[in-house]
DNA sequence: ATGGTTGGTAGCCAA
């Protein structure tokens, strides 16, 4: 099973060249972050037509959540629980059928911003990810295989990006952000790209501006967290880095990790 | 360390 996660920025907008993308990768699931509309904006008729089940976990104009699968699925829980108040939509969660029975639960996840720094943004980040810790546990007590895939907006180490010294005042980089981070790891949660690979210079975000992908000037902010059992299933993952530099990109490309089964 | 660019919405915000 091929699991990729897009932060699609805008899936309206970005209808053309996701379809496009959906049609020579052929991923069996989509984890798509910031689709920016309501459920009922969102261009079903298009992604049905390429083979694929959707669940929607849309907002007005910001954030947004959608799970695409080639086979038909569940959908286990609209929103992170653990606040009943928060009304952003930011993560949406199923179980996904693999071959020989084998399924696989799929939390996809968008991950608050939080800049500026010191404000409530940041707060909000901050617990978000302590919510996300919280959920991610009770999930690794169900003994299945499991990922937590998307745009986590965290810069987990200097390697991840091309100018570490850029994000010492940014919320992706700051020590509390990391460290929330790093506890999902030590959950038992294992980052599938560092699984194959201990690269630097490997990304998945780079900037609008400053020709920043012209200059590589990335950081990787995607990723597809395994609980043990998809960890054990893992055989490689991969990033569609040239999806960056198509007509009318994202600022985010795929990431793309395969599952035995 | 503050400029630059894009999407969604509606006269700027979020990233």
């Amino acid at each position: 099973m091929r699991i990729a996660t897009f932060n699609i920025n805008g899936v309206r907008a970005r209808i053309e060249a996701l379809s496009a993308w959906l049609k020579e990768a052929e991923p069996d699931v989509v984890c798509l972050q910031e689709i920016k509309t309501v459920d009922e904006g969102f261009p079903a008729g298009d992604i049905e037509a390429l083979g694929y089940n959707i669940a929607t976990h849309g907002q007005k104009g910001f954030n947004g959540v959608a799970i695409l699968s080639k086979r038909p699925f569940e959908v286990e829980r609209r929103g992170l629980p653990g606040d009943d108040a928060d009304q952003q939509a930011r993560y949406i969660e199923a179980v996904i059928p693999g071959e020989d029975g084998r399924a696989v639960r799929v939390g996809n996840l968008y991950l608050p911003n939080g800049n500026p720094i010191g404000t409530e943004k940041f707060a909000y980040k901050l617990a978000w990810m302590d919510r996300l810790h919280a959920h991610a546990a009770e999930l690794l007590a169900l003994d299945e295989a499991v990922v937590l895939a998307g745009d986590y907006n965290v810069i987990p180490e200097p390697r991840d990006a091309k100018r570490p010294e850029a994000w010492v005042y940014d919320a992706l980089f700051q020590p509390e952000t990391r460290g929330r981070f790093r506890a999902l790891s030590a959950l038992g949660y294992t980052d599938a790209l560092r699984a194959v690979s201990d690269d630097g210079g490997l990304y998945s975000f780079w900037d609008y501006q400053a020709g920043a992908f012209q200059k590589n000037d990335g950081i990787r902010i995607d990723f597809l967290m395994l609980s043990p059992q998809a960890a054990d299933r893992l055989e490689r993952v991969v990033i569609d880095k040239d999806v960056r530099g198509r007509d009318k990109p994202s600022d985010h490309v795929p990431v793309i990790a395969t599952l035995r089964g």
